[in-house]
DNA sequence: ACAGCCATGTAACTTGTTACATGATTTT
DNA sequence: AAAATCATGTAACAAGTTACATGGCTGT
């Protein structure tokens, strides 16, 4: 729900249209997730359906401003005020995608590991980039490139530690293999990620 | 297009009836999110469309069999052989909240912030409570437990993050004003995420 | 004249999700 | 006999998403 939530909450300032409201989505969170014009529209007719969100009629210029009904401000403060729980995010994909390799007999779940630190450290070596090329007063950007930055890192700590989780429960259950070969350490960049090898 | 490719991997052990990926879902996923049976069904027929999956009549007892084709073993190998990137990541519901909330005049993000740590704070105690309790040898659910963990900490590393550079913005922008009120202040920017050097 | 942005909208689709209907088998 | 669990399915909807159609206005 987060683009009907975000368009109530512009709607907060006043009356916009829907060209509008994209281009102040887009500005006010940093232009990290592109929102298609067309969503804006579809999104507003369901927030109006919903009682919402009310249209006025077109402008001088042929623009349709949108207005929040009582209901939508009431919304918009119920969104604010209540926090986001565990319970209702989306399912977290790469979590599923692990813990099914570790189910799934005959898959290299130690690769997919490396090959996903591998990407999310570039990623983040980009999002720092990022954050250094930042214009400091730019609020939204630099909350949701700290969001990103602090998601990123946690990950590669995860992984880090489903890896040598891995290690020790395989040791438990398979026979002990001398193994002097690609242990979790430091070396992802010499690793190659093939990933399922069966 | 998590459940999709989690049932995928389910079947790449052999052929499987709706039911039964239900359990095994919910149980590699260490029951973490819960599936309805129906969409089971639902997104078995859509895969079957899609030619990644074929359903064998019915056996003696009524159960039906889905097996995957060449194409969905292929599709499962590419989702596991790919990192998990973070433009195909849905939206950040929290952080598009807590940028709008900045955005949008009139609002009091610290009180958002305030809110959101001390839900997040509750979940993390739950979570280790969890974590203590858990059966040592229950893969699946360790691994998803740790990953909603670190989550959960870097999230309030973050809003604490957030919550000075609110602080520190506001300062700039608005009155002056002393208080030496409740500021959680940065404690942790000691350790501060330059963490993951490696 | 033409490219490109401003502006609105719609049709069609995807995945996810639930509520319900139906019946067989198993447990209490 | 009643309750629970096994098992399959469908109808209907929500939210997100894109591709396309349409036209005005602006700068070159």
């Amino acid at each position: 729900m987060s683009i009907r939530h975000g368009l109530l909450a512009l709607l907060d300032e006043g009356p916009k249209y829907g060209y509008q409201l994209r281009q102040e989505f887009e500005r006010a969170t940093g232009a990290t997730w592109p929102l298609n014009v067309g969503q804006v529209y579809t999104t507003l007719t369901r927030l109006e359906r919903d009682g919402l969100v009310r249209g006025e009629g077109s402008d001088e210029s042929g623009r349709v401003g949108y207005a929040l009904t009582d209901e939508g401000r009431t919304e918009l403060h119920r969104w604010f005020a209540t926090p986001i729980s565990r319970e209702t995010r989306p399912r977290d994909e790469l979590a599923i995608k692990l813990a099914l390799a570790t189910t799934v007999p005959g898959v290299d779940v130690t690769a997919i590991v490396q090959g996903q630190r591998t990407s999310t450290l570039r990623t983040l070596r980009e999002l720092t980039r990022l954050k250094k090329a930042a214009a400091e007063d730019d609020l939204p950007w630099l909350l949701v490139l700290d969001s990103m930055i602090f998601q990123a890192e946690a990950e590669v700590r995860w992984l880090d530690h489903c890896e040598s989780r891995l290690a020790r429960s395989s040791r438990s259950t398979a026979p002990a293999r001398p193994s002097a070969e690609n242990r979790p350490a430091d070396d992802h960049t010499a690793t190659d990620h093939e990933g399922v090898r069966r």
